[in-house]
RNA sequence: GCUGCUGUAGCUCAGCUGGUAGAGCGCGUCCUUGGUAAGGACGAGGUCAUGGGUUCAAGUCCCAUCAGCAGCUCCA
């Protein structure tokens, strides 16, 4: 007997074998066919798989409505996709195929290189296969037989996978559809039929398993949906993420530039964007002095030894730019150092280094010839020790730490908060960067708590408070927090399991309490401890990471932090490290796609621009120009030639909040008429002190008013990409 | 860093199977003084990313380098 309790919570029975597209088919002919997979217990499975008689199960059956139904639809789709593409191209080996969150690819190892030129013909092949709507047929085998199965196929990936991922699997699932087979976990959805509307969006390289070093195959990615209208809206979305691309945007709109004479990843920022940024970093300083932080200056450059205490550059030495060597041999004797650690130093290495420093009057006593790697390095460490090494640096906490250790600090003092907008050197990968959202040199809006250990639940919510506020003053209120803990199996982290737990804890606690949903992500923290980081959702539904607060024992620990207690002796104090916009750069890339580069009136870097209908009134602009700079307006006057029709479209193109057209008219009576970006249907003719008050009154609320409705998050059902038209 | 694609005027892009460069916008000058998304005329701008090679001849073909883009990998 099956036992299946529906939503509804009424109980049915169905003879043993029953499947949930026979309890479908007993509610309603439609429904059967409008199903396309249930949830068993909550896991997603197929529809025509026979149901556990051994317990009563919750059993909801899925349908072009539900969001897990999709998943399931466009892992099929992959299926269907692979198949196609087995039709068309020779020895296509397979790798693996699943969904993402707006759709799906597939990793194929193949001879032939698919390029946009074949999608449509890709795309004819699997809509014949959808039209044929062949069942996906599951089945399974034991492992021995699963990798004959797979040999004989000459799937080797699938071999391969099976050896390893899947070692400790004693039967394995496979997927048939027509010709097509693929080792899969499933579940699929009934028959190819239910694919409705689907495209192939774009190819790309990849690894197998994500090893770089592994082998190389092309990942062709597409996208499909019940309905066609979902598609529609979702290449209208794709469509108005690339028209808000910072970089097309910052070109045009004069706001930042990349020179390759200045280097890969080094912003320059213009007039325009140096505006932006200037007015968010004094909006974040006003609140920072509220909020009790003290300003702090530190250097670019710091030396070695002190981020080899705080572990930043053992850590992250790839992505370092190399050291400052005061002595010429510095990067030889480094060198020497790296090698001899790493044992890869051969003799013969040995004697050229030996032979090449005295070159650069690098003189290293006490080199013992037979010594061991030990003795060795230590040699070369005390030469190392008198010579000057500096690293640019990547991180401005180990400067900070060293304001703190300045003075004595008393139980009295705590929390300490030290505030700089840190400018910070990293050599990202060449492939990482991107625009503004990926630099090699980026200023955090940096800050670093010391405080007690009692202090730090209180200190934590406070700065979230700020992370909050700041977001919300930017109209970025729809975000979610991620809890980024460390991996107990993973040794990148530095600190005790003690000092973690702590951490880990005291971080949850205050989430909690403070009624923030979050999610716990294993693996994603600092080296050094937890962190809470802000998915901030822009304003047509894509996820940016952003603000960020960490919690760390270790530092501390490391550098010997103490303050005096009230017992009069030593303590340890504990840092929080946060920075809420993130970095300068990426935050204000990211506002100008939020706002498509239309930034509210109190960032706009020209907030309002005069019209002269003509050169007769010139002046009268001119005085117009004076007093709204005078009450401290960005305002510009467009004294060319042009007619007024020209210097309208140029500056509403120029996404200037408000124009002030003046002509004899304005002139006479000392008004001015005003023209909103946002709405030029309803001017109004209005003396000059109301325009500037109603300007003030806008920028003191920081008012956001845009014309681009908050999207939904993902394109998941029917329903939601209905709310995705604006 | 890896794989693939791309690099022509300030910007967006044409430029055929090799025969020493074009458009629109922008910019400059002049005319025009115009009431709500482009008034007109004329003009200046390019070592075709850089360096090699093949060829009588290279923007075009080949190689290398640099940079950009997409994806992978990484992100204190």
């Amino acid at each position: 007997m099956v036992k299946v309790q529906l939503p509804d919570g009424s109980i049915q029975e169905y003879p043993e074998g029953s499947t949930a597209y026979d309890v479908a088919a007993k509610i309603g002919p439609r429904l059967a066919q409008a199903c396309v997979a249930a949830s068993v217990d909550g896991q997603i499975a197929d529809l025509r798989r026979p149901l556990p008689a051994d317990k009563q199960v919750k059993l909801k059956l899925l349908t072009d409505r539900d969001a897990e139904a999709l998943g399931v639809m466009r892992h099929s789709a992959a299926h269907v996709m692979a198949r196609a593409v087995m039709r068309l191209f020779p020895n296509v080996g397979l790798a693996f195929g699943p969904t993402l969150p707006n759709g799906f690819y597939y990793d194929f190892d193949m001879p032939d290189r698919i390029r946009e030129e074949d999608f449509s013909r890709i795309e004819k092949a699997m809509a014949e296969i959808v039209a044929e709507a062949e069942p996906f047929e599951r089945f399974e085998l034991p492992r021995e037989e699963a990798l004959g199965f797979c040999a004989d196929l000459n799937q080797n990936l699938k071999v391969e996978h099976l050896k390893t991922g899947l070692a400790d699997h004693a039967t394995l699932s496979f997927y048939r559809q027509g010709e097509f087979v693929d080792l899969c976990r499933g579940p699929h959805i009934p028959d190819a039929g239910k694919i409705k509307a689907f495209k192939l969006l774009s190819v790309a390289a990849s690894h197998f398993k994500g090893d770089a070093s592994g082998r190389s195959l092309q990942r062709l990615y597409g996208t499909a949906f019940f309905h066609q209208k979902d598609l529609d809206a979702y290449l209208a979305q794709v469509e108005e993420a690339k028209r808000r691309d910072h970089r097309v945007l910052g070109k045009l709109h004069n706001l930042f530039h990349i020179s390759n004479d200045v280097g890969q990843g080094l912003c320059l920022w213009l007039p325009k964007g140096a505006t932006v940024r200037g007015i968010l970093e004094e909006f974040i300083k006003v609140e920072l002095i509220k909020r009790g932080y003290q300003p702090v200056y530190t250097p670019h450059i710091g030396r070695v030894e002190m981020y080899e205490t705080s572990g930043h550059f053992p850590y992250y030495r790839d992505s370092q730019f190399s050291p400052i060597f005061g002595h010429p041999a510095g990067a030889i004797v480094d060198r020497w150092i790296t090698l001899l650690e790493s044992n890869e130093l051969t003799p013969e290495k040995e004697r050229q280094f030996q032979e090449f420093s005295p070159l650069l009057e690098a003189k290293i006593e006490n080199y013992p010839q037979g010594g061991s790697v030990a003795e060795k390095v230590q040699a070369l460490r005390a030469w190392q020790g008198h010579q000057e090494r500096y690293l640019l640096k990547p991180m401005n906490c180990p400067h900070h730490v060293q304001i703190y250790k300045s003075q004595q600090r008393s139980y009295r003092d705590l929390p300490v908060r030290l505030a700089e907008f840190g400018t910070v050197y990293r050599h990202e990968q060449s492939g990482e960067l991107n625009g503004m959202l990926r630099v090699r040199g980026l200023t955090q809006d940096d800050a670093h708590q010391f405080c007690t250990p009692e202090q730090v639940e209180d200190e934590f919510r406070q700065t979230v408070e700020l992370v909050q506020f700041v977001l919300g003053s930017l109209g970025l209120d729809d975000y979610r927090v991620q809890l980024s803990l460390r991996d107990p199996n993973s040794d990148k982290y530095v600190g005790s399991d003690e000092n973690w737990k702590r951490a880990e804890s005291a971080l949850r606690h205050v989430l909690e309490e403070m009624k923030l949903p979050f999610e716990p992500r294993q693996g994603e923290a600092a080296f050094y401890g937890p962190k809470a980081d802000f998915m901030v959702r822009d304003c047509i539904g894509r996820e940016w990471q952003l603000g960020t607060v960490q919690l760390d024992y270790n530092l501390p620990e490391r550098f010997q932090l103490e303050y005096i207690g009230a017992d009069n002796k030593a303590h340890q104090p504990v840092m929080i490290h946060r920075a809420p916009f993130g970095s300068m750069e990426r935050f204000v890339g990211v506002l100008i796609e939020h706002f498509a580069a239309a930034f509210p009136l109190w960032l706009a870097p020209e907030q309002v621009r005069i019209l002269p209908i003509s050169e007769k009134v010139n002046d009268y602009a001119a005085s117009v120009e004076q007093q709204l700079k005078a009450a401290g307006f960005r305002a510009t006057t467009d004294l060319r030639s042009a007619k007024i029709n020209g210097k309208i479209r140029d500056a509403q193109l120029e996404l200037i909040p408000y124009m002030l057209v003046i002509g004899q008219k304005e002139a006479e009576q000392g008004t001015v008429t005003v023209r909103d970006r946002l709405d030029a249907e309803h001017q109004k003719t209005v003396p000059v002190a109301q325009a500037l008050s109603e300007f003030a009154a806008e920028v003191k609320e920081r008012r956001i008013r845009q014309t681009v409705k908050p999207a939904a998050s993902s394109f998941g059902g029917g329903e939601e990409a209905a709310a995705n038209e604006y």
